[in-house]
Parts: structure tokens; sequence; C-alpha cells
DNA sequence: GTTCAAGTGACCTCCGTTTA
DNA sequence: TAAACGGAGGTCACTTGAAC
């Protein structure tokens, strides 16, 4: 049993992440079907890696028709909780190896479950239609009609292709500088024409209400949060990080993680930011670490 | 050349909403 | 309340491309 939790552990947290967008909903899953599977039962099946994608997905599938009602009455804009990947983290290994950013997370957020599951399982896990259909439960035409509408309706495909490039990192340090720096020029030329700003605080911390779209207005907002942070008691330590596979920032206070804060970027500027500050999204990530 | 998996257009069915 | 309508989701059949 051991074996195949190491095994398949991080393989089934990644399914269970991408279609909940929770990093503790995802562990949570992934330990129940630990938990209800027993010795016995398993030496009888023969593919044990599709069965357990099938336990999962069919969790998350039940776990996401309950937590949409709970994000329909969600305050502000609604965030994925932050992943921040480690070097040599059995989950980052998997995680980088395929799509895992907020914009593409977004994206699945507008599909429905089955949908997403199918979407999940064969654009980033590259399964064949037969295990598709195995693990959802439906027709093997049916699952590849599904796969085919998503790509038509959505443009999901290019989110998944490629990794975060080098000069996504130059960019977000020239963006923490000129933020340090208030250089307002340096700033504008980063940002997207229309850039949009997502700051999830979920109606326990201070955020945007709704999202920020501009150059003008995410420049002034962001300037703004610097400017009470230079004159607070202790200020705030910005730290770059691997979020999502992406570069990022981690807003660290005295004895807490402020911030978790990720970003699209599109054509060579940022396109949009995400700040997740809602607390409750930010427990998992250790203060240890950073 | 054959086989097979994948992708997609055309068509059908079902179900919720609208209207008389 | 029942008929009409539209959209979502499912099946069938065809084309395409890769592997052998």
């Amino acid at each position: 049993m051991e074996d195949l939790y190491s095994g398949y552990q991080p393989l089934l947290f990644s399914i269970a992440y991408r279609m909940l967008g929770s990093v503790s909903d995802a562990e949570d899953i992934v330990h129940d079907v630990y938990l209800q599977i027993s010795e016995k039962t398993i030496e009888q099946v023969e593919n044990k890696k599709a069965y357990l994608c099938k336990m999962v997905t069919n969790r998350c599938i039940d776990f996401f028709k309950s937590a949409r009602y709970k994000r329909e009455v969600y305050i502000g804009p609604w965030l994925p909780e932050p992943l921040i990947l480690k070097d040599h983290d059995p989950i980052s290994e998997v995680m980088n190896q395929e799509a895992i950013s907020f914009a593409f997370l977004l994206l699945l957020e507008k599909l429905n479950p089955i949908e997403r599951a199918v979407f999940v399982l064969r654009q980033v896990l590259r399964y064949d239609y037969k295990k598709i259909s195995q693990i959802v439960d439906r027709s093997e035409p049916n699952c590849r009609k599904i796969f085919s509408r998503v790509n038509n309706q959505f443009p999901l495909k290019e989110e998944t292709e490629g990794k975060p490039e080098p000069k996504n990192k130059e960019m977000i340090q020239a963006f923490v500088s000129a933020l340090y720096q208030g250089n307002i020029q340096k700033l504008e030329e980063l940002l997207g024409k229309e850039v949009t700003l997502y700051s999830d605080g979920g109606g326990n911390v201070y955020a945007a209400l709704k999202p920020i779209i501009s150059k003008d207005l995410v420049t002034r907002f962001i300037l703004n949060i610097m400017k009470q942070n230079h004159h607070a008691d202790e200020p705030a330590v910005v730290k770059m990080v691997n979020v999502n596979g992406e570069c990022g920032l981690l807003v660290k206070g005295m004895d807490n993680i402020l911030t978790v804060i990720s970003f699209h970027v599109k054509n060579d500027q940022i396109a949009d930011i995400y700040i997740v500050r809602n607390p409750e999204k930010l427990k998992h990530v250790s203060l240890e670490s950073y």
C-alpha cells in the first residue's frame, strides 16, 4: 500500500487539484481514496492506475457539485489556491510537466465537472479515450465529442503547451524592481493594455471586490499597496517563487504569509495578475520554508 | 495497403423555458 | 396547461494521419 501511495499520489493529486483548484481539498480527496481502498480490493484490480484515477475523478465530480454552490456566494473574484512548487518535490515533477497556471485553472472553472475531467485526462495527461471513457463512465465517442467541443469553445490548448519561459522570470524581476523604485513608466511598459488584476480576499481580508481592468488603474492600485507597505511598522518581504509552474511572488509578514501573486504573460507583457490574499487559501503554505 | 485512434460534422433526443 | 422552441449533450459515420 505504501508503494502504491508513493507511486500514484502525485498523479492523483495533480488530477484532483486541477479539477477543484484547491490544494487542501485535493489532498483530502486523495487521502480519502487511499483510506477507502483495502489491500485485498486493490490486489484484485488489474489496472490499479486507472482504478485510482477513476475513484479520484468521481470524488472530485461529487465534491465539485457541492463546491459550486459555495462559489456562487463567494465574496469577490474566486481564484484557485496557489501551489508553491519546489525543486525535487515529487508533486513538482508531475506538475511541471503539465499545465497548471492560474489562467488555465480559471478557464477550467468555466467547464462542467465531466468536461473538466475529460479535458484534464486527455489534454494534460494524454490518456486515450478508452481509459477516459472507463474513468468518467461515458462512451468513447461521447468523450471525443466532449473534448472536441471544449476545444472549440475555449482557448485552453495554448495554456497546456510549453513551459513558462525564462523571459517571464526576468519580466517579473523587472516588475518588482519597478515597484520598489516607484518607476511608473517601466511598470506601464511591462503591463499589457488590457491588463486585469484579480484579487481574492474571500471576504476575510481587504481585497478588490471586482477585477481591476486597464494599465492605468492596475498601476495605481499596486503603487498604492506599495505605499501602504512602505509606511507599515514591519514592511512585508517579497520573495520570488514558483507559483503553479510560473514565476510568481510570495509576500511574507512577520509571522504569516500575507499574499501570493501569480502572473499571466502574453506577447511579452503582463496580461493578468492574480493576487491571493484569502488566509484560508494560504494555510497550506508553510512560513518556515521561506 | 491496412489498421486503428483521434477529430469533427450532421443529426437526434431530452429537458428546461417561454408563450399563448 | 400544453405546444413550441432552443440549447446541451449524445450517437453515428466519415475523414485524417500515424504506425506497421
